[in-house]
DNA sequence: AATGATGCCAACCGCCAATCA
DNA sequence: ATGATTGGCGGTTGGCATCAT
């Protein structure tokens, strides 16, 4: 077993590709497609097995791959994804356009994770290891636990519900709508990735079935919110109605119908239209607003940081001067003063 | 300058789930 | 229905580069 198995075989090379066997695979793949990964070793000219083919197309030689240094959005980006998502690096990458989920991986693994460590919050949890109590730190920390918690909850939830979506379409309060598509049309089951209440706010994959125009695919991860090509990555406002909220004990997350949607990218407005018959969003609750959600509610004004990037979250307006809780904390991470661990 | 420690990252390994025959 | 095959994922490792002593 273990995939296209590179043990069978010992005549078979291990180690760093070569430049030669770079263009070779690229070569053929850009002519052929690569197909069977098990059979184009042979058919390229390769002596490799095609599982190591398959990674290293995936991971060095896609055109569509981005490398070098990670922004400090990115970067910012990563670690609000690994404390919504853990170590689901294919994941995480989904919604990072062009990076690779091996070197996400890498860099939580060789920086980021260190960096907490640091300041005295355990990455895997993003909770604090032993902190004083009544800091700001502390305080910052105890939110990230009530924030795991609740998306344990509704991950937990949602996973329910995305079955019952297939049963039940529209939540029971829309006869009107149209039925889920087929299943050759259809995105993957809702709201599996609990991300996408992070990312309704942000962007148009929010969408169960995404408008067009967009992507954010990544160049590994098979889980596929995406719609289109990955120029771009416009921040979209959508108009929810008829949505359906379903408190938990700190928060709560709605679904409602996407009426439409404006895209953003680069600065500028790049198209408005409406959503697609059957599109939902799904969103946290929107704090300030009914929970009813009698009227359309824009989802893009309720929490944006100052970079202009939706941040999501059900925290927004616990903490001073606006910021939300995820900027207070990647600011935080970034800041210098903290580069030593907080004073026990 | 030599050497050991640490950082970094490409690549490998083993497991799992989906698909195929 | 079942076993084999395949592709994908996350964890780990090997080896080179850089830094510290």
């Amino acid at each position: 077993m273990g995939g296209t198995n590179c043990n069978s075989k010992s005549e078979l090379k291990k180690g760093p590709w070569t430049r030669e066997e770079d263009q070779k695979l690229l070569a053929y793949i850009q002519e052929h497609g690569h197909g069977s990964w098990r059979t184009l070793p042979t058919k390229a000219g390769l002596q490799r097995c095609g599982k190591s083919c398959r990674l290293r197309w995936t991971n060095y030689l896609r055109p569509d791959i981005k490398r070098g240094k990670f922004s400090t959005h990115e970067e910012k980006s990563i670690i609000r994804l690994h404390a919504l998502l853990g170590n689901r690096w294919s994941a995480i990458a989904a919604h990072l356009p062009k990076r690779t989920d091996n070197e996400i991986k890498n860099y939580w693994n060789t920086r980021l994770k260190k960096r907490l460590t640091r300041m005295g919050i355990d990455p895997a949890t993003h909770k604090p290891k032993s902190n004083p109590a009544g800091s700001r730190h502390a305080a910052a920390l105890s939110h990230m636990a009530q924030w795991e918690a609740a998306r344990l909850e509704a991950e937990a939830r949602l996973a329910c519900e995305s079955k019952l979506l297939y049963k039940l379409p529209l939540l029971r309060r829309k006869p009107t709508s149209p039925p889920p598509p087929p299943p050759h049309l259809a995105a993957p089951p809702p709201c599996l990735d609990v991300l996408k209440v992070w990312q309704s706010t942000t962007i148009p994959s929010c969408f169960f079935r995404s408008p067009p125009g967009c992507s954010l695919e990544s160049p590994t991860s098979t889980l596929n919110f995406s719609c289109g090509n990955a120029h771009t990555v416009p921040t979209v406002s959508p108009m929810v109605t008829n949505a359906d909220v379903m408190p938990t004990n700190e928060c709560a997350w709605g679904m409602g119908r996407a009426e439409s949607y404006h895209a953003e990218a680069e600065g500028k407005t790049v198209n408005s239209q409406q959503a697609p018959p059957d599109a939902y969003v799904v969103f946290p609750e929107l704090p300030g607003y009914d929970c009813d959600l009698a009227g359309p509610v824009d989802l893009a004004a309720f929490n944006q940081d100052s970079d202009g990037y939706s941040m999501g979250g059900p925290l927004v307006g616990e903490f001073e001067d606006g910021k939300n809780y995820w900027n207070y904390l990647l600011n935080l991470v970034s800041s210098p003063m903290l580069e030593s661990p907080p004073v026990l």
